[in-house]
RNA sequence: GGUCGCGUAGCUCAGCUGGAUAGAGCACCUGCCUUCUAAGCAGGCGGUCACAGGUUCGAAUCCUGUCGCGAUCACCA
């Protein structure tokens, strides 16, 4: 960066002394492969200003660069681009700099540093984690590490959806259906039993409803009517009054559904610094309406029920509180959103939920905004496409979902599937194999997720299992086991031994690799920025492409020369640590071998 | 119908704050394991960047429109 600073500087002066011109600004990029260089100017824009040809432009600048910028070793001219070679000495100097660093790409906490808190997974606790939830946690994990990285403090946080109709459904049927059924007595996963329940209702209350079309309503009466529906309803009206056995119920059933989420969040590797659980939560906001209702954000309709209107942004009116003075969705918003800046006190929140809820997110951060927060200028809504089926969509009711606990245990079994064909572990124990093969499942399914785009839907495929050869977790967790086998065959790994002075000429792999080694910290802010944890995933897969056709093309432990030796090591070391760091950033696990 | 998002190779995706001949992986075809782990490397095949206009020296990228897919427009959450 400092060199394209000086090189900026240079253009300019350049130019004004050729050409008597000012030019504001200098554009760079860097040098496609096809072209010797290592970064370019694009000399097209100051044509406007300057009368001469491109190529005749090219050279003058370039003359002045190599005279005037120390770095600057040659240069050549393609029509308007200007490409110039840095000296191996520069990238010699950056790299034994990154090696010094500790930390290298993660940003210290600085001024622009932010508190955030970042909302993900909010399950509902009547069935189990699918695999839209697992979309959902990777996110938010992973964009919770990369905020923390570029320098923020981070509290990750989830809302336990623990309240409602559709947990009073599952309650009623295991209270019907269930004979005493327990997590022990079963040897279910809590949230696996529960969960079936949930189905249970749903299945007698299709039941219900064709036996109330036979008698002659229709279908929307049925629905409306059926007798099971009636009763669930009832038990909600009796939680909210504190109905003794119904809460001891729907604690009890809870309870286990915790237990089950406790293991699959396990696996997953994800974990929360705060839950915040609706049954706390879902009366929240309804004092912060009628103040703003004062303040005049929201107004009154004859009915009694409180509106905001955002036709001005062109969006709608909106409703915050019912005509019974009850409250909504939005105003259990408002009043958590609230209630987070009073516990943790932070300047901003990211909301890892899909994108059916966009418009619900935009009115909530106007809202905020109109009520004069100064905490809603940072607020983010970490939006993703659905993971849908061939089939469809995942329907936990009617069963056609991929479960969290099933995939996860798939995985692993390719991946153990795959390293026993392949052989190289013959000396681990059974344990250290098993835990392996969890590492390598795990970082399969969670870059194949955290690589593609957040906004883009996921089509998956169970059939077609998830690759582990190309653009894929396993390549690049190889890719860190081979440089650990290095490491451990080189019997020195300490950069004093290696001498800069003795100009050192880099082989063209060695360079490329510097250079992307150069990108990582630049990487990590555009990824915290764009809440991108696919750039971390892209940026890493290029990193690795990088080294392997250094590891295939140059010897590392082969060379003769100690001085050469002791450098490769050294690149390689510095590789496998950003290897390490970047997955760290998307939650996935490296191995030492594989 | 209004609003929002997406549309790039047979498939899965990068590239999108405009720049050189649009990049990877999978699949298919060639080579490379007496040398640091072949879950790899080197190469080949494969594209009207949905379509049509516009802005620009220059458009996959920006603007407008059309088409296709998805989501959303509840006193549900």
């Amino acid at each position: 960066m400092r060199v394209q600073d000086a090189i900026e500087l240079q253009v300019k002066e350049a130019v004004k002394n050729l050409y008597e011109v000012t030019v504001e600004t200098v554009e760079f990029q860097p040098t496609r492969k096809d072209f010797e260089g290592d970064i370019t100017v694009v000399t097209f824009p100051m044509l406007r200003k300057i009368k001469t040809n491109p190529v005749q432009l090219g050279e003058a600048i370039g003359n002045y660069l190599v005279e005037n910028v120390p770095q600057v070793d040659r240069f050549n001219v393609v029509q308007g681009f200007l490409n110039i070679v840095l000296k191996d000495s520069f990238y010699l100097e950056r790299f034994l700099e990154i090696n010094k660093q500790k930390d290298f790409g993660k940003a210290q906490p600085g001024s622009t540093s932010k508190a955030i808190m970042v909302e993900y997974s909010s399950p509902n606790t009547n069935k189990p984690l699918h695999l839209g939830h697992i979309r959902n946690n990777l996110l938010g994990y992973s964009v919770s590490e990369i905020l923390r990285a570029a320098g923020n403090t981070v509290y990750k946080t989830q809302i336990i959806n623990d309240r409602g109709i559709h947990i009073c459904k599952s309650m009623l049927a295991w209270d019907r259906y269930g004979n005493g059924e327990t997590p022990a007595s079963s040897g279910l996963k809590g949230d696996k039993l529960v969960g079936n329940y949930y189905v249970k209702f749903d299945q007698e209350y299709k039941k219900e409803i064709k036996a109330l079309m036979k008698k002659g309503k229709t279908e929307e009466q049925a629905k409306a009517d059926a007798p099971i529906l009636a009763e669930a309803k009832e038990m909600l009206r009796q939680w909210e009054a504190g109905d003794e056995k119904v809460v001891a119920l729907w604690e009890k059933m809870n309870q286990w559904v915790y237990d089950g989420f406790e293991k699959t969040y396990d696996a997953l590797g994800v974990d929360f610094d705060k839950n915040y659980y609706e049954s706390q939560t879902y009366l929240l906001g309804k004092d912060v309406v009628n103040q703003g209702l004062e303040k005049g954000v929201f107004y009154r309709k004859k009915d009694g029920s409180v509106w905001i209107d955002l036709t001005d942004e062109g969006l709608d009116e909106k409703i915050v509180l019912r005509s019974d003075g009850t409250a909504v969705y939005m105003t259990q918003d408002i009043g958590t959103a609230i209630q987070r800046v009073k516990d943790f006190d932070i300047d901003g929140m990211v909301y890892t939920v899909g994108n059916e809820q966009d418009y619900h997110f935009k009115v909530l951060f106007l809202i905020l905004k109109k009520l004069g927060y100064d905490w809603a200028n940072y607020l983010y809504h970490l939006s993703y496409g659905m993971v849908d089926l061939p089939t469809g969509k995942m329907k936990s009711r009617e069963g056609t979902v991929v479960d969290a606990d099933d995939l996860m245990e798939q995985m692993t079994l390719t991946a153990k599937t795959i390293s026993e064909q392949l052989g190289k572990l013959d000396d681990y124990t059974e344990t250290e194999k098993e835990e392996l093969y969890r590492i390598i499942g795990l970082g399969a399914l969670k870059y194949y997720i955290l690589k593609v785009d957040p906004k883009k839907r996921i089509l998956f495929n169970p059939e077609e299992s998830v690759d582990f050869q190309g653009n894929t977790g396993p390549f690049i967790q190889y890719t860190y086991a081979r440089i650990q086998s290095i490491l451990r065959k080189a019997d020195f790994d300490t950069m004093e031994d290696f001498d800069i002075q003795q100009g050192y000429q880099l082989h063209e792999k060695e360079k490329e690799l510097i250079k992307q080694l150069l990108l990582y910290p630049e990487t990590v802010q555009l990824a915290a920025e764009n809440h991108s944890p696919a750039l971390i995933a892209n940026y890493t897969y290029d990193l690795v492409k990088e080294f392997n056709s250094f590891y295939q093309n140059v010897t590392i432990l082969g060379t003769p020369q100690l001085n050469e030796k002791n450098f490769r090591v050294q690149l390689a070391k510095t590789v496998g640590g950003v290897i390490k760091s970047a997955f760290e950033l998307l939650g996935i696990n490296v191995p030492e071998r594989m």
